[in-house]
Formats: C-alpha cells, structure tokens, sequence
DNA sequence: TGAAATGCTGACCACCTGGTCACGTAAAGA
DNA sequence: TCTTTACGTGACCAGGTGGTCAGCATTTCA
C-alpha cells in the first residue's frame, strides 16, 4: 500500500459548503466571509468551551462542530488561545469602558445617591453583557480563576482587571466617607464574588435565584444595608434602583 | 537493533528509594508505606495542580514529581480522579460535618445571637480546613466552577453542596424572621460567592486583604450590617466574633 | 474564455498521553 | 539459606493532538 494514498473523493459529503456569497451591505465580500467564519468557529468553540471547559476541547473538535477542515481554523486564528481572545475582546472592551466610567462617576460622588447611581451604571454594563455575549461571560465565570496559562491568559487577565477596578472603587466611595471603615480591598472583592456567583446560578441555572431583573435591587439592599433584619422594623423608605419608593 | 532494548541499569539513579522501613507505632509497616507513598503522591499532585490546572497535569508529571515510576502510579489510583478524590476526601468530611452542625444549630436559633454564633462556627471550620489543608482548598476554588467531568467530578459535587447548605442555611435563618425579605438563593450564594473570593485572594496573595483573621468579623459585619455607613454613626457596640466589644 | 489568485481540504507528521505488563529486586516467611 | 510474595520499574502500545502543506476547487480578473 502507497504510504501516502492518494485524496479520495468521498461520494458523498457534507453539505458542500455551498459558499453563498452574500455580498454584504458595505465591505468587501472577502472581509464579510472572513467575518462570517469567525464567527461560525467562535460559536462552534463557545459551546463546546462551556460544555467541557477551554482545555477539554480540541482543535478538531471545533473544526468539527463548526463543520470545516482543520486546517481552516489555523487560517483565521493561530491556535485556541487567539480564539478565546477573539471571543472575549468585545465583552473586556465594554466592561473596561464601563468600570472606567463608573469609576469617575464614583470619584465625583460626595453623597449616597451618587454613589448608588454610579454602581447602577456598572450594572447596566454587566446586564448588558450578559445579554449580548451570554455564552463569553459564563466561560469567564467558569474559567477565569485557573491558572494564566495557555488560552487562559487573557481570561485571567480580565479577572485581575475587575478585582482590581471593584477594588479601586471601593477605595475611592470609601475616601468620600461613604462606608464603613473596612479595608477596600475586602469589601470590593466580596461585592466581586457575590455578583460572579449569582451571575453563575443565573447563567447556568443551577438555583432558582428567580427572577433576574431582580437582582441588581437585592444585590443592592443586601451589599449596602446588609442582610440582618433592622431592629426596628425595616428604614424609613428608601429610593429603589428604580428611583420609586421601596414597598413598605 | 531489537525491538525491545532490554532493561539498562544506568550507572547512576536516583536515590534509589532505599525503602525506609519506619515500623510505624500502630498498623503494619504494610499499610504505613502505602500511606506514605499515597501521600508523596499526593502532595506532589497538588502542587502541579494548583499552579497548571488540574488538566494542564498529566500522570508522568505527577510520577515525576514524585520521584518514582509511572506504573507505581496506577498501583495507588485508578486514575487521576481517583488521586484528585484522595486529596479532596477529608476536607469534604470535615466540611460537610459543619455545615450540617450549623444547620442544626441554626434550624434552633430563635435570636440574633444565635445565629451569630451558628455561623461562627462555619467560619472556625472554614479556617479549620484552610489551615489543615491550603492547597485542596486552593485547587477547589480554581476548579470548583468548571464543567463536572473526569477529575472534576467530585468537585463540583463538593461545590453544589456548599451552595445548597449556604441557601438551606439561610432558609432558615429566614423563615425565624431574622433577615430581611431577601430571597434565601439570592443571599445563601451571594455569601457564598463573596466567602469564595476572599479565601482565593488569601490563598493566593493576589490582592493584600490584611490580617486573614480579621477577615471574619469584616465579613460578619459586611454581611450582616452592609457597607453603607449608617446614618446617624455607627451602631451601639455589638458583640466581635471574638466574644469582646467591638473599638469603639 | 483562460490565467492567476485565493481559500478549503484532509492526509500526514512528530510528539504526547493514559494505561499495561514482563521483569528484576527486595522483603517476608520457612 | 532458600522460597515465596509483593512491589517498583520503565519500555512499550494504541490512540490522540497540535500543526503543516501539497493539491484541488472556486472565484477573480484580464
């Protein structure tokens, strides 16, 4: 037998790839397929990264679930580490955007009420991350404490990256005199692990945590007013995240 | 040149285990070398484990680590899940058996002070298990949040047990109207969550959190009583995790 | 229509990995 | 001392893995 036999043609094969050339509203048509199957093998990788974690997946995995050759893939991205890097980018660029707006806006606040808008505001960067990349966020959240190593570098990256922002922005509403005297760096991480493990349970579904819209409001109660019942029966009403008076 | 070069003895090898038969003060010497062996494996594992990732270590690192061959490996663990479930058994033990105390003695707690000192004790086992055993702790929260396959199994197991009793543990203490109306998934993980992140900023150093053992009564105070400073000063003096007054 | 350029393919390679096992050696027992 | 027993060893194997590349098909351009 020939050692290298030569390309047989299989009868059949997969659907033959079809190549519909859609020509796209502005760009050239090479760049919108090159897009296009970018975005197919990310998606094919996200799935299987979130199924089986970023280590438990191979390259003829992807290539196999995304339904071309192997070497196709070394043609957009040079190894797994670039495509987790082009899958996480656009979610660390809004989130870096975010924390640098909510941090200014905290360095100004001189009073509660600015201080609760400046963290609604990183709400809504997370919420909507959480709503356009779904599958990125709980890949962070599975992923992002391992060791930086591999296609996890820049994952691990993003992780310090928050820390060190949540951290920074206790610090600055601490300075103000808005909280408690306990050390920034413990008070902020706490907020991080609070929120990454009740985005987990919301992402992956594994507790009913309810409703999610409702979180950030109880996030907020239980990090500023904390969970112990007031002695005195509860406050006197305070603005929700909605701005409309608590229930009594 | 043969097929299968036979067996070379090099000239030189590595301190050739010499089999140090310490008699052991109870059990056979038997099952005294076993446990040795088992337990330089073990250490070993963990150490690769928790700088590579539990998937970034294969057997040979670990047999080489460990200074002997790989066959000696499968002699002691069917696999790498087997070790992984070796070195996670007695924490889990530990862990499970305070929380379920706790639970108890929170199912009892009809006041405040109760309930302070049923979670005291969750903390004393907490520490307890960190200072018996960083490195497992340290590796459960790299991994606890990965996919539950292969070595990962038990893990996560470990993990979802936590939350449950974290959620069950504030059932509780909620349904004796200690806490505010906060849905009992929502605060149990939240805790969880924040505890998690602290224990992985002090076992891995990345962030300066202080004297760890303030951390407990930080996080008491975060917890129960919130960040944001009350308005009229702080509250009256109450009771430290220590049993002291709190500064004034 | 024909030629050049581009893109996709999958066989192939070198290396790695989990797992096995015949063998040599040392301890336990007679 | 000799036999039996158990253990440690590392070469080996089969299956996989990242990465390459010559060849073919399709598109683009003249």
């Amino acid at each position: 037998m020939s050692p290298r036999k030569p390309p047989e043609r299989p009868a059949e094969k997969n659907p033959p790839a079809s190549t519909s050339q859609r020509p796209g509203p502005q760009g050239g048509v090479r760049d919108t397929n090159r897009r296009e199957r970018e975005k197919a093998l990310g998606d094919a990788a996200l799935e299987l990264f979130v199924a089986r974690g970023l280590d438990g997946v191979t390259i003829d995995d992807i290539t196999q679930a995304a339904g071309v050759a192997k070497g196709t893939f070394y043609r957009y991205f040079e190894d797994k580490a670039a495509l987790v890097d082009f899958l996480l980018e656009p979610v660390r660029r809004e989130l870096v955007q975010g924390l640098v707006a909510c941090g200014e806006a905290l360095e100004a606040a001189r009073d509660v009420e600015a201080m609760f808008e400046a963290y609604r505001a990183v709400a809504a960067v997370i919420a909507g991350a959480i709503l356009q990349h779904p599958g990125v966020v709980r890949l962070y959240l599975q992923e992002c404490r391992g060791p930086a190593q591999g296609a996890r570098v820049k994952l691990v990256e993003v992780a310090r990256l928050i820390s060190h922002h949540a951290v920074d922005m206790t610090r600055r509403a601490h300075t103000h005199g808005l909280l408690r005297p306990i050390r920034p760096s413990v008070s902020g991480l706490a907020v991080v692990g609070a929120v990454e493990r009740l985005l987990l349970a919301v992402l992956s579904e594994e507790e009913d945590v309810g409703n999610p819209l409702e979180l950030p409001d109880a996030l907020t109660t239980l990090i500023l007013d904390g969970l112990r019942l007031p002695p005195q029966g509860p406050r006197p009403a305070r603005r929700k995240l909605d701005g409309k008076p608590g229930r009594p």
